[in-house]
RNA sequence: GGCGUGAUAGCCAAGUGGUAAGGCAAAGGUCUGCAAAACCUUUAUUCACCGGUUCAAAUCCGGUUCACGCCUCCA
């Protein structure tokens, strides 16, 4: 498949490091809070990344982080009167929970930063070593100066920027540009051990440990939003390879913003919806459609009203499965006819034409508009005649193939209640012998106990409100 | 100031040289006792604007306008 490489600025042609192996990093949440929708994207979009490479044979080893020590945990801390560890904690249950509820399966490692201290600081004395960072009272720094490949993912060279950038001055760097390693204990905070001191790791430290502990000091992919290309993955890099000598990640992928009303969202802002507030409204599958109905690297406006053209979208899909979930129950089991053959060739064809759509960088809303044309193929084919439970489970088996790589259509079949289900059939005796009034009413009780009855040429069918 | 995106119907969105996928919404129709769902039809002679290259451009080149992101914690 090819990748949109943002070091090249390429789509380049993905070749693993290890053959039939794809090792992926992802930049995972700093657990001080609940996260956003903006948030939610890349979790969403790298899950599908790493669903798809494993369609393909791949054998993926997938590694997202959580940051469980930084500024705004330790000021956390302080307000609530706990500590930092007990904020992590909390918040990576918090991850957990909305992230299963959008369909994003749990990463193969979840290192936290904390954890990783004894990593971290090797690689700072290797750093040290070779000449890439220098300690100035207590503080460790990466010096920018020193280290020649600085800025080649972002672009950014270190002349250019300054004219219009606000860069802090600081007397401890040697130059505005260069960057947190360590940082020395300020009263109050967490600290551990280190040979220059008490203190803790800076913030893009912690990602060149744990990705490299994990996936080896060269892998394959490292992805997170754009906001990280500068400065924080521009930083992995040097740390990385300033450290190892070795090149660090392959490929780099990053997504594009939510924006709400065309503006970023962002905490900052204030412009911001949790994914646990919209978890409230609507099932988090929609958000998940939402998030897949656009190429990843675009920007794209949040709304509720879009989050109901996606809902909207994706109940077409669960329509086409569950009326053949519910054709399959009484079709017959027999060889399939050569219209049905055709029909089973056709379904072959669209998941290569869904493998095509995600070859080409992930492209998530042309490989969506494979499924629903397949969504009409299946509803035109087996409603027509009395389908074999072969073409109905081919059909089926298509669709759940393609909608499996996107984690979408997940939801099982909900069972019918007994006391739903003598409704159904009192209804049935009314309408044979055609006392409609009885049949309507007790369409309308049924209803009342949230279900929906819709009459099909195989009979009755009834599906949840 | 530097670096980088993008502009496709009422809304969302694919489409990097060969004559505009798909979804949502809307309207009409078929089916149905009535519904629902499904299906069929309709909805961009046109892809921000102006030039250029080409037999051929939404797609390539130049310019203009507008919008956004990064350069500061940030997915």
């Amino acid at each position: 498949m090819k990748i949109y490489n943002t070091m090249t600025r390429q789509k380049e042609e993905l070749v693993p490091v290890h053959e039939g192996e794809v090792r992926i990093y992802a930049c995972g949440p700093t657990v001080y809070n609940f996260f956003h929708i903006g948030n939610a994207r890349p979790f969403i979009i790298f899950d599908t990344l790493r669903r798809y490479l494993t369609h393909k044979g791949y054998k993926v080893t997938f590694v997202q982080n959580f940051t469980d020590i930084d500024d705004k945990l330790i000021r956390r801390a302080e307000e609530e009167h706990t500590t930092v560890e007990a904020i992590a904690d909390h918040y990576i249950e918090e991850y957990f929970r909305d992230a299963d509820a959008l369909g994003v399966m749990r990463a193969d490692v979840h290192p936290r930063a904390t954890r990783h201290v004894g990593e971290i600081i090797r690689i700072i004395q290797k750093l040290i070593k070779n000449g890439y960072a220098y300690e100035a009272g207590g503080d460790v720094y990466f010096d920018t100066q020193a280290y020649p490949g600085y800025g080649k993912l972002s672009g950014q060279n270190l002349e250019d920027r300054e004219a219009g950038a606000r860069i802090e001055v600081d007397d401890v760097k040697r130059n505005p540009m260069d960057f947190a390693l360590w940082k020395a204990q300020k009263p109050g905070e967490p600290a551990w051990k280190s040979p220059w001191g008490m203190g803790r790791p800076g913030w893009h430290i912690e990602c060149s440990a744990m990705s490299m502990k994990y996936l080896g000091e060269t892998f394959d992919i490292h992805c997170g939003g754009v906001d990280l290309i500068f400065p924080h993955h521009e930083n992995e890099i040097a740390q990385s390879e300033g450290a190892t000598g070795k090149p660090f990640a392959k490929y780099w992928m990053h997504n594009g913003h939510i924006n709400v009303d065309n503006r970023k969202m962002s905490k900052s802002l204030g412009n911001f919806f949790t994914v646990r507030e919209i978890a409230a409204e609507y099932d988090l599958e929609a958000v998940r459609m939402f998030m897949l109905s656009a190429q990843y690297r675009s920007p794209i406006n949040f709304s509720r009203d879009l989050i109901e053209q996606a809902k909207a979208s994706l109940e077409r899909l669960y329509t086409a499965r569950n009326n053949a979930l519910f054709l399959l129950e009484s079709a017959p089991e027999r060889a399939m006819t050569p219209e049905e053959e055709a029909f089973a060739a056709r379904g072959r064809e669209a998941l290569a034409r869904f493998d095509e759509a995600m070859d080409d960088d992930l492209n998530t809303a042309d490989a969506l508009g494979v499924i629903f044309d397949w969504a009409r193929d299946m509803n035109v084919t087996l409603s027509a005649g009395a389908p074999s439970k072969a073409a109905i489970r081919a059909g089926l088996d298509a669709l759940g193939e393609m909608t499996g790589v996107l984690g979408i259509l997940t939801k099982k079949l909900d069972t019918t209640p007994e006391d739903v289900r003598s409704l159904v059939e009192a209804r049935q005796a009314a309408k044979k012998e055609r006392r409609f009034a009885d049949a309507d009413r007790i369409r309308g009780e049924v209803l009342a106990k949230g279900y929906v009855i819709e009459d099909t040429p195989a009979g009755p069918k009834v599906r949840k409100a």
